[in-house]
DNA sequence: GCTAATCGAGAAAACGCTTTCTCGCCGGTG
DNA sequence: CACCGGCGAGAAAGCGTTTTCTCGATTAGC
């Protein structure tokens, strides 16, 4: 008698039979619209909680154009960094009752587009996280994806706030605290080529040598994780730089876990830094010189942009830069008298 | 001209208009019906992509009576277990088109029976972590989430599969390995004191206990993170025990880079022990002996038997049960002649 | 006491799609 | 030549809601 027509469960119908009215009041008590009957309303209600009727979402979202649902498009779930991002999002926007859809592109960037558009068209607005894309095709595909917000990414397209941390200013921080303690050669230690924000580190760090042209700056190839300093031990020690900025705390926990496994001190012989400042970087031993990056509330900022956006309110802010703020521990010391290139 | 009725997005009608045949047929284009004459295949497709036409996903849904969407609940999306079982699911789900809607309960275990509701109404299927409900609140939930899969909690009703890690069978492995070393006085700092992971692992100790009557194992309060374990080096000294037992790898480290303050050495002084074998564990110093648990691939596992209950395949095996492997790393050692407690 | 205004609830349309049902038209066969 | 079968496409129903429209009934005002 309760099982309800073909999806077999519960709906607004079986109420309306239940409490002898139309399915129309059934759908008015629940959205709280005062122009019924207190008696019906009750009655409905009574209906309701006997038949633990509880409304379809998916007729909800047809019938009122929305999903309450946000996604966000990372490229890497396993990176800290997103991870970081994500819970900020999903905690602000849990508050105003929305759920996150996640889209892992898996860093194939050639995917991003269509995952972006996919995710898109479930939800009623998209965070996108795409550091590989290329900007032609961001800004193509950014007025199609509205409402939308940026992370470390900016585009010509309008009305699109974009979310970024200063990298740039960044490393430009960490670069003169190693020269402040005496470092003269340094080595930067790159994140995959075509990232976004290593660009943006690389920029940063050409400011820096066009202000200390005495400093002797090393261009590493390197990457984005544990493994890719892990590797860059090798080439670390050849090119004899004493301060060495990896792209991120990853890359520099494992470098210092490969130097650790040479007996190379950190900071005695080499002083390693980090970027971003996960959870762990405290943790390490020796604790890990980084620059902080607010990247929960980065996430926490993308939905607040989101939902301006989603209501329509003029968004005051078109976007913010983040600053990232110098945290100095213990994988950064004083820099030794010169040290000679160590081979092989 | 192009633009369409009420939501103002291109919808299967202007399709239909602009290539001169009824929604119907564009529909089974669309979706790949043959019994379409070839010619007229061809201009609705050429329609559709003219006017870059997209289905709405929800009006599919609505018809289809399916999201190709699963959810997962967790308690904490900041803890890298659930972080990594969420990038399992979620890498396995999306290789067969769907995607995953998370739902963060942020510890507070009253909420999660609502949260989980809401997010399987939205959803195919659902992965509950769940560690602090109630067994009767589970059993009464369960039936009514079903497509479900259950991580780390079994429960009696009915066709409902459970993904556990046997975490009894590996803190004993890891008390034997300490007993093996020679330590004789044992520790045991505790999770949250309602979770049924950390339930598990105290029936683990309780055989272990019965098994080696020689050795002392203390029972120390504890938590889940990193704070927890640092917060605890006071009691953890206090107790004399040479060979400690963290809840999981998080407080572990918490724990050492305390001891590491306070001068200890580990593993000289003390043997430290984690348990999940998260991927920092290996760049610790000293490296953290843990039991490493296959989580991502529990992820991965959530998806298939979700996916067989979806599909409503006999799910061949009602659930799986994981055998934490001892990772003996750096942080145990070989106990040292009897230590007295030391006091403040 | 009758008309007009008001309020409350049912009927129906709309949201965007899939799918069954139906029908027209074609060719083939008796 | 007429009838039947089959195929292909349009009409329409259905998925589960919300919301507008409409209408009946009740009340107030003159």
């Amino acid at each position: 008698m309760v099982r309800k027509s073909a999806t077999g469960r519960i709906g607004i119908a079986d109420v309306a039979v239940k409490a002898g009215v139309s399915h129309a009041t059934v759908s008015r008590v629940m959205n709280g619209n005062y122009t019924v009957d207190p008696d019906i309303a009750a009655r409905v209600r009574a209906a309701a909680a006997e038949l633990k009727y509880q409304p379809n979402p998916v007729g909800r979202s047809l019938a009122l154009g929305k999903t309450d649902t946000i996604g966000i498009v990372v490229p890497d779930l396993a990176n800290p960094t997103f991870q970081a991002i994500l819970r900020g999002l999903s905690r602000a926007a849990a508050q105003d009752g929305y759920r996150v859809l996640i889209a892992d592109s898996f860093e194939v960037s050639s995917e991003e587009a269509i995952l972006a558009g996919e995710a898109r068209r479930r939800c009623d607005g998209l965070v996108l996280c795409a550091p590989r894309m290329t900007d032609a095709e961001l800004e193509e595909i950014a007025p199609s994806l509205h409402p939308l917000v940026l992370i470390n990414r900016i585009t010509a397209a309008a009305g699109i706030p974009s979310l970024v941390v200063d990298y740039g200013q960044g490393v430009q921080d960490i670069a003169e605290h190693l020269v402040e303690l005496g470092h003269t050669r340094l080595a930067f230690l790159a994140g995959p080529p075509r990232s976004a924000s290593n660009g943006l580190r690389l920029q940063g760090l050409e400011s820096f040598k066009a202000a200390h042209p005495h400093v002797e700056v090393t261009m590493l190839e390197g990457g984005s994780d544990f493994d890719t300093g892990h590797e860059a031990v090798d080439a670390v020690l050849e090119c004899g730089a004493t301060g060495i900025l990896a792209f991120n705390d990853l890359v520099a926990m494992g470098l210092m876990s490969g130097l650790h496994e040479r007996g190379i001190d950190v900071p005695g012989d080499i002083s390693v830094t980090g970027f971003d400042d996960i959870p762990f970087a405290k943790y390490t031993t020796p604790a890990l010189t980084t620059a902080a990056v607010p990247i929960t509330e980065l996430g926490e900022q993308a939905w607040q942009q989101l939902r301006a956006l989603i209501r329509k309110e003029a968004s005051d802010a078109p976007g913010s830069r983040y600053q990232p703020r110098l945290e100095v521990r213990s994988s950064s010391g004083p820099a030794r008298a010169a040290r000679t290139a160590v081979h092989g």
